[in-house]
RNA sequence: GCCGGGCUGGCGUAGUUGGCAACGUUGCGGAUUGUGGCUCCGUAGUGCGGGGUUCGAGUCCCCGGCCCGGCACCA
């Protein structure tokens, strides 16, 4: 190290990963079942290249998004970007190439995406993300399938039903409701649905700014009212002498109602109808209960309640798939994308402990045309391995995940077995097995050593005297066990060990 | 971008009111070429960088860097 190579240059750039044997077996491992099982439902595996033109992005939503977005320098004047995610990707491909496929189609993906945000937990600048979609089918079995799909690569990531939510919703629903309420301006209210939390927080904090609590004091609390179900003691038990907490508590109801109401007025909707929306907002569970609340909102309003009657069906099919019980319908989930047009959904950790989605997708059957392909409807959903891997971190749930450890470990006793011991070592391999070689040199007990560090249990030993006798030495390095074995009865042998 | 916490051998930590930098763990080497994981010994830090206060700073003050949380934002 003659020279200064700057420190920091060791790691990965700010908000990139490393990722050294030990941290990359739990991504491989969670990959290989998002990868997995949509395959087992009969989707195809596909994908598109990294780089994609910036205008990609800039159609489906008017151009928003793409300050978080890598930038790409090339040698011509197109602008290019670093993917920050596969929908639009796909979108291209099936607009282009429509009349050659079957519908309905089946695809799916896994690869890397990037984007250009502040990290944080759960949250890097390159991540991998599965997508999963069913374009062309307009059914709402369509909906259930995708669900189901991931319902089914939670489970096998090591989740159980009441450890995770998938909140469920229909952008149709609410917005038949906004026309019966005669509100035009629906692309106002969606994001105002979206932020019904942080209004809250907002609130809250207006209220506290009177009370001679420090400014860092108030941010605190009022982050814990806004998840008050998981901060309910912690707030009793730091900030509960204040009187102005004790009032909040109280009164909670009210100022939910308050901050959500007060604010839809400043946008110009009226006092009535923002009540109302309200109460839309707050209705949240199974949907065997929940639907009906929005059936009836319907009725009263005067409006038919056929914009319900997808979602129900949808429900209706997730159910028989054994999705019901972990289904949460939560009106006030719209997601954040101009792109989705019926149902929505997002999956969540039940405790919350990390807050953020570990997917979400919806309905979508707008985009192909808009990219210039015929309208066509399509459904499916995104979900990164950041989230779940921190939940899954934060619940210990990692099981013994074996990725790149070797099934046996092979030895010869000097340069001139080396040839013999590559040809049992090549047996192997052909066998299927992973075979690590120790070269001849050292001894052989700190071979036995560097084999058990890395995890093999098994090892065999190929000296002079067996070999005389075609033979070999196979160990048990956990066990200390050891036997002879017929060379010609090896593979055979090793691989009814190891079954 | 904003707020908070941290930065001591590879890793994890201890360091009382400023005064010889300690412990655990891992890696590597050693007890000589067909048998280990126990023990022993050796190896390892310009204390994140820079400046200041002081006889003397890891310990106090200032500036900067990086990491980790959280907020904003989030396809």
């Amino acid at each position: 190290m003659a020279n200064k190579f700057p420190e920091e240059f060791l790691y990965a750039p700010h908000g990139f990963r490393d990722y050294p044997p030990l941290v990359y077996r739990y991504i491989k491992h969670l990959i290989e079942i998002m990868e997995t099982i949509p395959q087992r439902y009969g989707y195809e595996l596909y994908d598109g290249p990294i780089v994609e033109r910036r205008a990609l992005y800039e159609v489906k939503s008017g151009g928003e998004i793409v300050g978080e977005v890598f930038e790409v320098k090339g040698k011509s004047e197109e602008k290019l970007v670093l993917r920050p995610e596969m929908t639009p990707t796909l979108g291209r491909l099936i607009a282009r190439l429509d009349q050659e496929l079957t519908k309905p189609i089946r695809w799916a993906t896994i690869s890397r995406y990037f984007r250009d945000e502040t990290p944080q937990r759960g949250r890097v600048k390159e991540f991998w993300q599965l997508n999963v979609d069913i374009i062309g089918l307009e059914s709402p079995y369509a909906d259930a399938e995708v669900i189901r799909v991931l319902y089914e690569i939670l489970r096998e990531a090591g989740l159980k039903d009441g450890e995770f939510q998938i909140l469920i919703n229909d952008r149709r629903i609410i917005e038949a409701i906004l026309i019966a309420l005669g509100i035009k301006n629906i692309e106002l209210v969606f994001p105002i649905l979206d932020k019904k939390d942080k209004l809250l927080q907002e609130h809250i904090r207006k209220l506290l700014e009177k009370s001679d609590l420090l400014d860092s004091e108030i941010e605190q609390i009022a982050l814990m009212y806004r998840k008050y179900d998981r901060y309910k003691d912690l707030l009793k038990e730091k900030y509960g002498s204040y009187q102005i907490i004790g009032e909040i508590g109280s009164n909670l109801k009210s100022i939910r109602r308050e901050a959500f109401v007060s604010f839809l007025v400043s946008q110009g909707i009226a006092e009535e109808d923002a009540n109302i929306l309200f109460d839309v907002s707050e209705i949240n569970g199974h949907p065997d209960e929940a639907l009906p609340k929005l059936v009836a909102i319907l009725e009263e309003l005067g409006a038919s309640a056929d914009s319900t009657l997808p979602l129900q069906e949808a429900v209706e099919y997730l159910k028989d798939m054994g999705v019901g019980n972990v289904l949460v319908l939560d009106a006030s989930i719209v997601r954040g994308f101009a792109y989705y047009t019926g149902i929505i959904f997002e999956a969540f950790d039940a405790e919350s402990l990390i807050p953020r989605a570990v997917a979400g997708g919806g309905r979508y059957d707008d985009l192909v045309s808009v990219l210039g392909g015929s309208k066509i409807p399509a459904t499916g959903f995104g979900m990164g391995e950041t989230v779940l891997l921190e939940i899954l971190k934060e619940k210990g749930r990692f099981g013994e995940v074996k990725i790149g450890v070797p099934d046996i470990a092979i030895k010869p006793l000097g340069k001139d077995l080396v040839s013999k011991a590559h040809e049992i070592a090549t047996n192997l391999r052909r066998a299927g097995l992973n075979v690590l070689f120790i070269p001849p040199m050292g001894k052989l007990g700190k071979s036995f050593e560097h084999a058990s560090k890395r995890g093999v249990q098994y090892f065999l030993i190929l000296g002079k005297k067996d070999l005389e006798n075609e033979q070999i030495t196979l160990r048990d390095i956990v066990t200390g066990d050891q036997k002879v074995i017929a060379l010609e009865k090896l593979v055979e042998e090793i691989l009814k060990i190891l079954r």
